[in-house]
DNA sequence: TTTGCTCATGGGCAATTACTCGCTCAAGGG
DNA sequence: CCCTTGAGCGAGTAATTGCCCATGAGCAAA
């Protein structure tokens, strides 16, 4: 029988090596000499379990002045839950720290035993905490997609985090089959009466349970860097006072949807009722503190899953 | 700001610093600089956030589950080494699973550069993992056979592995030209005498590492099926308090060599020392539990390949 | 068969981290 | 008031780890 470098057995190589790592505490020494290969190898093994997500780190401390910065929030804007990460002074990315609370506050949805319906939204930081999740088995819930999964050139949106969701969750999966903007209000009618886009619409409507990301507006931000929207359209929203989107609705600086051309053109499903249902946005950011700042003042979250920085500038604003 | 050095502040600093560390990614310099404190300092911080437990570290893989299991079992037993692999719940086969494991293990016995006496014992599950065996050259290493390998009718064992292994290994292979049972231990002394055969046992008692399987008794244990023992002596030896063999030597539930005429007809060389070589058995499933755990308990082995509801049966009793 | 590509490997080295040591300081008991 | 104690600190040093590179095996296309 031959028994070359399958890359299963590799996979499982990295898991126990990595375990040996952090788990057992073994120097990468121990761990080469105890699986009989060269410390480099054992390096490598660690550092793969690493890169395919096998290691889940979490802390579990409260930091206090990260508990008062989220009680404080909560209060100012009548949240019903607001979680707060340290801020990483160093970095200019929007998803450490976030994502990975993110993936946690996820898992605790779906470790519910009761039957629910958890309806994501759409961007890069949601998709870094999907990327977060370990494998969970929970055939009773059902989960959403509020956004389409079908970019402007027609190819799969990448940003649809319900495919990398599937990946990890076992549970029965909804994704909205649509472009993400069609052309105009007509088409979107006429698109959200088909049969199947019904149903799915239908689902998303019960979410107990919502993740979303904020985005911001700009000439960088995500709906024009993923071609969304071009660069004059983009121009006239913000003559409009827009500030922030999610899902695509695009909303002004007191967090009310704006009753424009675009947001006629929106297909996803309506953000799921704030009255009935959690709906938590996971933002971070200098780029995003309008956004954010909107989005929690109109109440198109009722949960916000952010860091210390912007923690601080919505109660300083 | 005020930092006193009031305990509580001081879990947060750590809480703190080993989120930077171990969830940002950030070095303890970076650490260091943004918290004001020195680089020391920062590690202080970060391994205090270890030592507390703060961190929690998951390892996302089912071999993790087999992993934890091994470890709390060589620790229960004070075993050197300890390999837990997943049970199949289908199958009520004893080898599927752990032949792989122990072929993998002996492998890794085989690649060392310096020169090494591996000894082998017999039965069917450690047959099924010399037959993993890749094709190995190596020259410089011995292999010896603690059993006979002549059967009670005179033909050759079929399960003395040590021919199995020389189709696959190239190395000096010692095979053991007695039977598994003589009559009398008088007998035994007479062929242990002999050149050969004490040139065998020399090396035998060398052995760097042995592999050995656990045989259970009863009527259809192996040796009953295999024809070295009576229905009527076998009920006779578990009258005695015996519960398993290795290589022969019956040993009771705690795990000492039974003082009887059985084990003074065994012909195989006594196990190897367990204070200053390895010896692993290989072993797995229900009918072998009592078995094992006398075998581990009575120290015959100090290193046990099996599977995961074996494991859970040792932590359990 | 040759050629070119990919990938795992182990050696070497620089960066990073862990540990030891001697010192300071504050609290508290005699 | 002094001494002990214990925590914390910084310096220095040893250990560990991350990364680059040359090498060679495996493999597919030419």
């Amino acid at each position: 029988m031959v028994r070359k470098s399958e890359t299963s057995g590799r996979l499982d190589d990295a898991a126990r090596a990595g375990w040996l790592y952090y788990v057992a505490g073994r120097t990468q020494d121990e761990i080469a000499s105890s699986m009989g290969i060269s410390r480099q190898s054992a390096q490598r093994l660690v550092s793969l379990a690493v890169a395919e997500r096998l290691i889940k780190v979490r802390l579990d401390h409260p930091i206090a002045a990260c508990l008062e910065l989220a009680n404080a929030v909560r209060k100012k804007f009548n949240l019903k839950h607001v979680e707060v990460v340290p801020s990483d002074p160093g970095s200019s990315s929007t998803t450490v720290g976030i994502a990975e609370a993110a993936a946690a506050e996820i898992e605790r949805w779906l470790k519910r035993p009761d039957p629910i319906v958890l309806a994501v939204g759409t961007g890069r930081t949601l998709k870094a905490a999907v990327d977060q999740l370990p494998a969970i088995e929970c055939p009773s819930h059902r989960i959403v997609s509020l956004t389409g999964n079908i970019a402007p050139d027609g190819s799969a949106a990448y940003y649809n985090v319900i495919f990398s969701m599937a990946d990890a969750v076992k549970a029965r999966h909804f994704p909205m089959p649509l472009p993400v903007l069609v052309t105009s209000a007509d088409e979107r009618e006429t698109l959200h009466g088909q049969q199947l886009v019904r149903s799915t619409l239908e689902i998303s409507a019960q979410a107990d349970v919502t993740f979303v990301g904020i985005g911001e507006l700009g000439i960088d931000g995500p709906l024009c860097i993923d071609g969304f929207l071009e660069k004059d359209e983009m121009m006239e929203l913000m003559r409009n006072g827009a500030v922030g989107e999610i899902c695509g609705w695009v909303f002004d600086s007191e967090g009310k949807l704006l009753d424009n051309p675009i947001n006629e053109r929106v297909a996803s499903a309506s953000i799921p009722s704030r009255e009935s249902s959690t709906v938590i946005g996971i933002a971070k950011g200098k780029r995003k503190f309008k956004a954010i700042r909107a989005a929690v003042t109109g109440h198109q979250i009722n949960a916000l899953i952010t860091d210390e920085d912007t923690a601080e500038y919505l109660l300083k604003t």
